[in-house]
DNA sequence: TCTGGGGTCCTAGGACCC
DNA sequence: TCTGGGGTCCTAGGACCC
């Protein structure tokens, strides 16, 4: 359904532009490891538990696909070389990506590291063609970086990212077919070619939802199209069916937002053997700690809400979560909090994964601590800063420390002698760091 | 085939306030 | 005394995306 040689549309005939690089992280490691060249090369967790992330399409024509578990991918590709992934690589990509994005337009907004969406309306006046722009751009890509990509274009984004899906090669029967590079869906034709796809193919609609629809028998898009949305949203939601109505109709109000707000970070982590008992879990939580701790500091953020989950070996997870009256940036204050949380669930069974996230972000000069003692960033006495910052810091600990004994109270019934002796680690971990106040960290805010 | 780690958004119920 | 309803925040869980 690629655009016919006598079509070349306007920016307003195809506004939204989708770029979506091929086999990105993959490909990186091709590019810094010209010997894995020709190889079936993935980049995922290589152990029992392990996911494959991306696969190089030599990898794909033994059927690896991404997402799928490793031990099932080496079942198909034996000599599949699994790599573990060095993301400060595929960042450094990222980059160089978008800076070519934005020698067209500004105007792009990224999805993950390897896609992005642009606006392309801004260049009406230039009088710039999108199915130039699009070509251009992919000759830059494969030129200034060795990488390749698909691009879709489309009156909006739905439309944009199937057109940028079908602009990619494709392994049919173990050979690489197709390819057009840059697809365009003509409005002449994309009622009906949308009416074709499988509901599978909409942005949203998962293994979950596509059951769902399945017992509906709506099947096809077009079957969508027809369906009533009241009907429809007792079954998966009024959120769902409105959005789903509205795709199989071809309309899609999503606008490219270029600069979207971090909304919570968090670090997740499946072992490779199965945590046994609370004190390894809380072992593994303070590493957890650290690395959210680093990702806000990194972020300038400070995050109201807690939370924490666990998995245990039959895949039944739960979580827990606590927002705080003021926001935290470190390692001890999250520990404390999520130690609390951790004693909170009754843990049954050992333990496959653990997660700790952090969310409700307060700009650090937003945060109530600090705005109550009124640290004055313009003052340049260093003493007084220090001793600003230890007033805060200790009446940090205090606020930390009721918010341990909120967790505890809320959820302590079940185990009062537990949490009782969590209660006074707690304090002594948050107190770890009150008395580090003159420390090495202090000069950030001080001198 | 037996499921990662980084995120986003939605839902439903309860608490609380007006 | 018994009662309503809207708005907002929080919590737990689920689904989805790359």
């Amino acid at each position: 359904m690629s655009n016919s040689p006598s079509e070349n549309p306007t920016v307003d005939e195809a506004p939204i532009l989708h770029v979506d690089l091929d086999a990105f992280f993959a490909s990186v490691e091709v590019l810094d490891d010209p010997t894995l060249k020709g190889k079936p090369v993935a980049v995922g967790g290589g152990g029992d538990r392990g996911v494959i992330a991306s696969a190089s399409y030599e990898a794909r024509r033994y059927g690896v696909r991404s997402a799928m578990p490793s031990v099932i991918a080496k079942r198909r590709c034996p000599n599949l070389i699994i790599l573990p992934g060095r993301f400060d690589r595929y960042e450094a990509y990222s980059r160089q990506f978008h800076d070519i994005v934005r020698d067209l337009t500004p105007d792009y907004e990224p999805l993950g590291l390897d896609e992005v969406f642009a606006n392309l309306r801004s260049l009406r006046r230039l009088n710039v063609r999108p199915l130039s722009a699009a070509a251009e751009l992919r000759r830059r890509i494969n030129d200034e970086l060795g990488l390749l990509c698909g691009v879709g274009l489309g009156r909006n984004k739905l439309f944009a990212k199937l057109a940028s899906k079908e602009s990619k090669p494709t392994v049919v029967d173990g050979r690489l077919v197709g390819g057009a590079g840059v697809v365009w869906v003509s409005p002449t034709l994309e009622r009906q070619w949308l009416a074709e796809l499988p509901v599978r193919a909409l942005w949203g609609v998962g293994p979950a939802t596509a059951a769902k629809l399945q017992k509906l028998g709506l099947h096809y898009v077009r079957d969508l199209a027809k369906v009533d949305e009241v009907t429809l949203a007792g079954h998966v939601g009024a959120a769902m069916a409105s959005t789903l109505v509205a795709y199989a109709h071809g309309e899609d109000k999503r606008e490219v937002t270029v600069d979207r707000v971090l909304k919570s970070v968090g670090h997740d982590q499946t072992f490779a053997k199965s945590l046994v008992g609370i004190d390894a879990i809380v072992e593994a939580a303070k590493g957890h700690a650290a690395v959210v701790a680093r990702a806000l500091r990194s972020q300038h953020r400070v995050a109201r809400t807690i939370t924490i989950a666990v998995r245990f070996d039959d895949l039944t997870s739960v979580s827990r979560s606590q927002t705080l009256s003021f926001g935290v940036d470190d390692e001890y204050a999250i520990l404390a909090i999520a130690e609390a949380l951790l004693q909170s669930i009754d843990i049954h069974n050992s333990v496959r994964l653990l997660a700790v996230h952090a969310s409700s972000f307060l700009e650090r000069d937003d945060n109530n601590v600090q705005m109550t003692f009124g640290l004055d960033p313009s003052s340049s006495n260093a003493r007084e800063q220090a001793e600003a910052i230890s007033r805060e810091r200790q009446v940090s600990n205090e606020a930390l420390r009721d918010a341990v004994d909120e967790v505890r109270a809320k959820f302590g019934k079940s185990s009062v002698g537990v949490a009782a002796e969590l209660g006074e680690r707690g304090v002594e971990i948050a107190t770890q760091r009150g008395s580090n106040a003159f420390g090495p960290e202090s000069h950030q805010h001080g001198e």
